[in-house]
DNA sequence: ACAAAAGTGTTTCAGATACACCCATGT
DNA sequence: ACATGGGTGTATCTGAAACACTTTTGT
């Protein structure tokens, strides 16, 4: 009768969590927000925040509450995005659990707190984590690699940049968080160029900054613009993965 | 002791399941593999391919099982990847169900076969739908647009185009699968120069087709690069989703 | 006066676009 | 011969990159 044949099955349940991918830039560098585990297994070790779903919470709300009780701060000013599942049969040890990661986005927060959650929770930088430097739990060092890619390429096609940004901001704040998240220096004259032209990138408040030393900068808000139109890339002549002929 | 409080929660367990966009180009349009559900709810309505995450299967694993048992093609001829997760709380009336979506992509198939569960599943072009002319299951529809956006992006920035052609193809076909997913003419001369001049997107066979009337066109495979460098532009000048100041 | 960073102007060059034109085939 | 689609050549224009240069502050 029914054609349906996998409907019928009975679903077999499964544990389902979320994990955040939490960056910002301080000191010039991408950091990534690490707990230290206080359990087995990976007892010790550093591993990104998380935790279960919970009844009725779509996975967005349970990345924002779990942001909130990480960082004690409100997810409406971060940008949070859906990054994708991670299935593993054995990806944890304590059984089957399907982890759904999220990237989350944030200007340098006053962290950790102490008598929160948080206060388990540090700033790393990611530079060593990606050399093998430093070792996380579980599959989070893959799930890091892909939250950075993405965020990489977010920030040319979209402004998540002002995300990382403390409002009000220069547009040398905006150029050192692409230089931190890409790696790359860039040219200020034409990074200026390039976001100013950009209706809806950064909205001028006329007002300025005194830095400790040089000419002061002209400070912005967000604009309203989230697609970057045309891309901001990085680096125009990049390499093909392979080749061949 | 332990400061990671969100780990100690009993895991809520949730029923998880995978479901398909499936896309191929037939008669110059992008047309999406749907079947007729069988069952309540929604009985009668069309809706994606999907069925449930089995033990020890990753996600990647449930979409290829699901995809031979929907179209009967094994799926290592196919493009797949993941899209993201669907969890509002209500999207699934029979209970918590949450979904990972997946995209694939496949030349004109002979489908569908009969005697298979493939006999339920039948090709539609994808405007209809958009339009709203053709109501989908649940938030399949949802699905579908982000389905479609990606594939736009994707045909951007990869070379997943090729996997839309059975092979081998002419540059002309690869053209027309770019017209009929992004929905605009393309320029024949300047687009044969961008894809010949992207080292590893193809690769001439040294043979021709000859068509029904008209000069006989090289043809080509697919070649092994994967990503585009740079990206071919979909229409230079696009607008921002809003204004300011 | 000098250092340092913000901001402007200008030259150069690569690539996209538009479109004229030639080529190879069937009828 | 002509229609049709494949394929090439080329003039023009836009925008990125590089970098010289000017401005505005503190010391």
């Amino acid at each position: 009768m029914s054609k349906t044949v996998h409907q019928r099955r009975p679903p077999a349940s499964v544990a389902v969590a979320v994990d955040l991918v939490i960056f910002t830039v301080r000191d010039g560098r991408l950091q990534v927000l690490l707990i230290e585990r206080g359990n087995t297994p990976y007892r010790g070790q550093a591993a990104l925040p998380g935790g279960f779903v919970r009844d009725g919470e779509t996975l967005d709300a349970t990345a924002r509450r779990e942001l909130r009780e990480e960082t004690g701060v409100s997810a409406d000013s971060l940008h949070l995005e859906q990054l994708r599942a991670y299935s593993e049969p054995d990806r944890d040890p304590r059984g089957r659990i399907i982890t759904i990661a999220y990237l989350a986005i944030g200007p340098d927060l006053p962290m950790p707190q102490a008598g929160t959650d948080a206060s388990a929770a540090h700033w790393t930088p990611v530079s060593p984590i990606l050399d093998r430097q430093i070792a996380l739990a579980f599959d989070h060092e893959e799930i890091l690699r892909d939250g950075l890619e993405r965020a990489r390429s977010q920030l040319e096609h979209t402004t998540i940049a002002t995300a990382f940004c403390r409002e009000p901001f220069t547009i040398a704040d905006l150029r050192q968080i692409y230089e931190a998240v890409w790696g790359v220096p860039l040219d200020p004259s034409n990074f200026r160029r390039k976001v100013l032209k950009t209706k809806g990138f950064v909205k001028p408040i006329g007002e300025r900054r005194l830095p400790d030393i040089g000419r002061p900068a002209a400070l912005f808000h967000r604009g309203l613009a989230e697609i970057l139109t045309p891309p901001l890339m990085r680096s125009g002549t990049a390499s093909i993965s392979r080749e061949e002929m």
